[in-house]
DNA sequence: CAGCGGATGTGCT
DNA sequence: GCACATCCGCTGG
């Protein structure tokens, strides 16, 4: 398999968070083992207007790959000790980004370990802020496949997690995750 | 199930 | 200096 192209990235977050649920997430590791999941839990970040979204208030050094091409990622640490996986997105200029935040685990080898939840998953994929700007076209470290997106009635939209302080914002329905799963954090959906 | 503390980088003062 | 952060596992009721 292939990584998914550039163009896949360049679109708003909103969207691409969308078509992103039931695709797989490939994460190749220094000592060579490739580690997959589906995307089964995501939430869109969509911008500089966007309350919740970390370039909201303007670009920093933590921030800045936000404001750069789309296709890369975007980790950064939360809590002194959780990192975040991103996928930046929308055109270069335009900070949006999609939060990586379940993954079901492929490989039936890895059937019963659990990548639910944001910090757990980067954790078990040793994603840390060195992976931050990696570009997810190349082929290397992270990327993307196809995999068998899902069929919009199968994709709930909810509020996103943990952003009580973004006022009008915190509300939106920009979590996207797989109707029914049994990987996606926090109590299951129906 | 609500509450809470851990551990520390980040950005503003 | 300091308040806060896209979290999570553990505690007690």
């Amino acid at each position: 398999m292939t990584p998914l192209s550039r163009s896949f990235y360049e679109r708003g977050a909103e969207e691409l968070a969308r078509d992103l649920i039931g695709r797989t997430l490939v994460r190749c590791l220094p000592d060579g083992r490739v580690l997959r999941g589906r995307l089964v839990e995501v939430e869109a970040y969509v911008g500089m207007d966007d309350k919740a979204c970390h370039a909201h208030h303007g670009k920093t050094a933590r921030n800045a790959t936000m404001f750069g091409p789309p296709g890369r990622t975007y980790v950064y640490l939360v809590y002194g000790m959780y990192h975040m996986l991103n996928l930046v997105c929308a055109e270069e200029g335009d900070p949006q980004a999609v939060l990586v935040r379940a993954l079901e685990p492929v490989e039936p080898s890895l059937l019963g370990t659990s990548w639910r939840g944001p910090g757990v998953l980067c954790r078990e994929l040793s994603i840390d802020r060195s992976h931050d700007g990696l570009d997810l076209c190349s082929g290397r470290g992270i990327w993307l496949e196809s995999g068998t997106p899902a069929d919009l009635s199968e994709i709930v939209a909810t509020p996103r997690i943990g952003i009580d302080y973004a006022e009008e914002w915190k509300d939106a329905p920009l979590r996207f995750c797989l109707r029914g799963s049994a990987h996606v954090s926090g109590k299951r959906l129906s």
